[in-house]
DNA sequence: GGGTTTTGGGG
């Protein structure tokens, strides 16, 4: 029943969110050799954070675990400050959601595929290779063909299970030359679901709790870092739970979350690194906003990776954030445009809700995502954009 | 002196802010006649540092993208009777051609160019040389301006009208709050605008310089124009179309377009694509990717090119064909071709058709519509009971189950349970009806007559096939209803596969 | 300026 790729997909965001869906949304039926360490260039970390493979973006989403594992292990790095560089995402898995794609626009059809991220690590000193402009994954014709097909055949089955008496309009009701009839006579509800819109789905919906990269922010620069530099605190996010009002009573019950069917396969990954992201023959890049002491690269195919011991708790990074330290103002790596902006994101931010996916964060979540590492590998120079 | 004011924006577009606007079109300074002396581009002096004003006509443009926090950016390439082709030897009919780049503070305040051909004038832009091109630069968001006129007798929108209509001196488009226009300028823009639909008739304007075969597409590097009729629109979703594009090498590629940002691109018009790049994750399906600063651009009436590639390029369905071959295909086939007599009927959505054709006086008052749409069920769900015995007088339907003569004529009597992109996350199906008992729809099956599926194995099995081809995911129908007793019957269209 | 924003399905 899925389609036949001949040819390689050069994606692995691509080929993995869509066998996700071609699988029904069960991660445990996505090949396992797919379910390696995915090692990324951070596009974007505030107010979006932002991962690509070279060709597409997503958002990863942190589970608390993960977070916390980070900042253990790197005291000195602000998530919120990983714009432009590489990390590695040693234990993750993939989750269906329903959610409203006017807002989340890492979403398509009012369904998301997620990126759950159990553990991950940076790599600071790496530098990828130039891509072509990496676009959004839920933006792209083949993907959102994907997600069509996985609708219709719910859709379909919907059908087949609720439609079984059939109901065809008498000729003699059709030809009274009746002017006035209505035409709502030939809507036909799908399912019995409540609500207007399709929910009639088989797929077992994700729920693991990750936490929001606005309390991440807050977490590493303070609860009033941006209400001191003018913003407000008080941000709201967009996404997760379909619908505002329900969204907002729903998360209010503040469910738990089991933690185990969670990942099955979180265990799975582990195997070797990904190459996610082309290595190419290195030059040095330079970059100019983020003054850093790049390593020049090795001149080999694969490069600098510098392989840090990725499981081990004691790595430091060699070059922590720029600054040195880790740093609390919120206009490190940023330009004048950048701070504006995020500050105006905020602004317009207040005053909504407080919750995103629904789910409540302070809760461990699913899965004893063990960390495995694999061996940062193929490294390769990413030429730093304007 | 000036004639044809107007105290709003003539653009349609709507402007969001209210911010300080730039000034005036054409910003009025002295009150004696002739303020503004309008030159060739081949005659603006390189060395002025004063600003100029100018009439050209656009054959390029990216669409107004925005660069960073404060600056909107639109460049076009312009030509007029003084600097139109190439001199030097072995470049043969090649396009020579200035550059404009305009600059402002806001999207709005930046001239959308939907078709080549058009006329654009400019009041005070500086020049300079570029690359050893001419290049004049307009600051929109200091005090040069612009003005958009049709060369053709309705401007892109306006033919779809989404503009308001305009005479032939008063652009359809400017900057600014005013437009201005001096007695001297109606001859001006007159000349310009014949030598416009004769340089089009003449010459290709885009010549082979300036686009890349689709054949070739796969092969470049970085960015690359494109010269290519649309063989169809399909709505991808509520937001999008997908193109679908074949050029003269004979490859077909397919392309995402926002609604919104092009509203209006129609099947069979032959357009040009500003920077498109090959899709390299795309493996089902040939795919062009857009930028934000991309453009698809149609032609004026007069154009050569556009003319030549519209009469030369058919569509043979292979890649339709293909799919078809396939458990499953992202690529769209649009099974059915409707009557060419239907050819100008409006499209209309499964929302409008059903959700808004009570309510709304323009749907109300018709009864016949172009519609797309995908076949999620079909009843009955026995093909055999497609078809049914149909007595006239009394209008009751019989089974042609049984060994048993019915009387009456055979009538395919079919509900199809749809869905579109307006519909596509409520919860809803949309019954139409392919019910011949007065003819209508009755060629629907592509030659397959009504006649007693349980007796004609043959015709049972070609309708079985339909009702799989229909049903399938990706299977489009486009179709024309009629409005009977409040439901909505096939008719005029028919399965091409 | 043959380009890369967020308005993050005109920008």
């Amino acid at each position: 029943m899925s389609k036949s790729q001949q040819v390689q997909q050069q994606s692995a965001f691509k080929q993995l969110y869509t066998e996700l869906f071609n699988n029904g949304g069960d991660f445990g039926k996505v090949s396992n050799n797919l379910k390696k360490p995915l090692k990324c260039y951070v596009k974007e970390s505030y107010p979006h954070f932002l991962v690509t493979d070279g060709y597409f973006f997503v958002t990863p989403y942190f589970t608390k675990e993960a977070v916390t594992e980070f900042h253990s292990k790197f005291p000195n790095v602000n998530i919120v400050d990983l714009h432009d560089k590489v990390i590695v995402i040693n234990n993750w898995s993939l989750e269906l959601r329903r959610v409203n794609s006017a807002e989340v626009f890492t979403s398509y059809a009012n369904l998301e595929a997620r990126l759950i991220v159990h553990s991950f690590k940076p790599n600071l000193q790496e530098r990828l290779n130039p891509t072509r402009y990496p676009v959004n994954l839920y933006r792209d014709d083949e993907f959102k063909t994907t997600i069509q097909h996985f609708r219709h055949q719910a859709l379909q089955q919907s059908l087949a299970k609720n439609l079984k008496q059939e109901n065809i309009p008498d000729i003699a009701k059709v030809t009274g030359g009746d002017k006035k009839a209505k035409v709502d006579a030939g809507i036909v509800r799908a399912s019995t679901s409540k609500g207007d819109e399709f929910s009639d789905f088989s797929f077992k919906e994700g729920n693991t709790a990750t936490i929001r990269i606005q309390d991440i922010f807050v977490q590493e620069k303070g609860k009033d870092a941006l209400s001191k530099l003018g913003g407000e605190g008080d941000v709201k996010v967009k996404g997760g739970a379909r619908g505002k009002a329900k969204a907002a009573s729903k998360s209010a019950k503040g469910k738990k979350v089991s933690a185990k069917k969670a990942d099955v396969a979180a265990a799975d990954v582990r195997k070797s690194v990904d190459k996610i992201v082309k290595y190419t023959p290195n030059k040095p890049s330079s970059r100019k906003e983020t003054p850093q002491k790049s390593q020049s690269v090795p001149a080999a195919g694969k490069s600098s990776a510098k392989k840090t011991a990725t499981g081990s708790k004691k790595t430091l990074p060699a070059n922590p954030s720029p600054s040195g330290k880790k740093s609390t103002k919120t206009t490190d790596q940023m330009t004048m445009a950048q701070f504006k902006r995020y500050l105006e994101w905020h602004e317009k931010k207040k005053g909504g809700k407080t919750s995103s996916g629904g789910k409540v964060l302070g809760k461990r979540s699913a899965g004893k995502a063990s960390a495995t590492s694999g061996k940062a590998s193929k490294a390769s120079k990413r030429s730093a954009k304007k | 002196m000036s004639s044809a004011a107007k105290n709003q924006r003539s653009t349609s577009r709507v402007t969001k802010k209210k911010t300080t606007g730039p000034k005036d079109a054409a910003p009025k300074k002295a009150e004696k006649g002739s303020k503004y002396e309008y030159v060739e581009l081949t005659k603006a002096q390189l060395t002025s540092v004063t600003a100029q004003h100018f009439y050209a006509v656009v054959i390029d443009a990216t669409f107004p993208y925005k660069t960073n926090q404060e600056r909107y950016i639109c460049s076009l390439k312009i030509v007029d009777p003084s600097l139109y082709l190439k001199k030097e030897k072995g470049t043969g009919d090649n396009s020579d051609y200035a550059t404009l780049v305009l600059y402002a503070k806001r999207f709005e305040d930046l001239p959308i160019i939907h078709r080549l051909g058009d006329i654009i004038r400019i009041h005070r832009a500086t020049i300079r040389l570029y690359n050893g091109q001419r290049q004049f630069n307009a600051n929109i968001f200091y005090s040069s301006s612009w003005a958009l006129f049709s060369t053709d007798k309705k401007s892109a929108l306006q033919e779809i009208g989404g503009q308001e209509a305009t005479s032939d001196l008063v652009p359809f488009s400017h900057s600014g709050k005013n437009f201005t226009f001096q007695k001297n300028e109606a001859g001006i823009v007159q000349n310009i605008r014949k030598w416009a639909q004769q340089y089009f008739t003449q010459y290709s304007v885009i010549s082979n310089d300036m686009f890349t075969a689709l054949n070739k597409a796969q092969a470049q590097k970085g960015d690359f124009d494109v010269v290519a009729k649309i063989l169809q629109i399909h709505e991808l979703d509520e937001y999008t179309n997908e193109l679908k594009l074949k050029d003269a090498s004979g490859q077909v590629f397919y392309t995402l377009a926002l609604k919104l940002k092009f509203p209006h691109l129609r099947t069979g018009e032959v357009v040009r694509i500003r920077s498109a790049t090959y899709d390299e994750t795309s493996t089902q399906k040939k795919v062009l990717l857009l930028s934000h600063y991309s453009n698809i651009v149609t032609f004026i009436s007069t154009s050569k090119l556009a003319k030549e590639l519209r009469g030369k390029i058919t569509d043979d369905r292979a890649v339709e064909k293909a799919a078809l071959k396939q458990d499953v295909s992202l690529s769209a086939v649009v099974l059915t071709e409707v009557d060419k007599k239907h050819a100008g009927l409006p499209a209309h959505s499964l929302h409008d058709l059903f959700h808004n054709a009570d309510s709304d006086k323009e749907l109300s008052s018709k009864d016949t519509f172009r519609t797309q749409f995908y076949v999620t069920k079909i009843e009955p769900s026995d093909v055999k009971e497609w078809v049914k015995a149909y007595d006239r007088k009394t209008k009751k339907v019989t089974s042609l189950k049984g060994s048993a003569a019915k009387g009456g004529d055979n009538i395919f009597q079919v509900s199809f349970l749809v869905k579109d992109a307006s519909t596509q996350l409520n919860n809803n199906t949309y019954r139409v009806l392919l019910y011949t008992h007065d003819g209508l729809g009755a060629n629907f099956f592509n030659g397959v007559k009504a006649d007693n599926l349980h007796k004609n194995a043959d015709a049972r099995k070609k309708l079985e096939e339909y009702s799989e081809l229909l049903t399938r995911f990706n299977s489009y129908v486009d179709a024309v209803v009629e409005r009977r007793n409040g439901f909505y019957f096939i008719k005029d269209t028919r399965i091409v596969y």
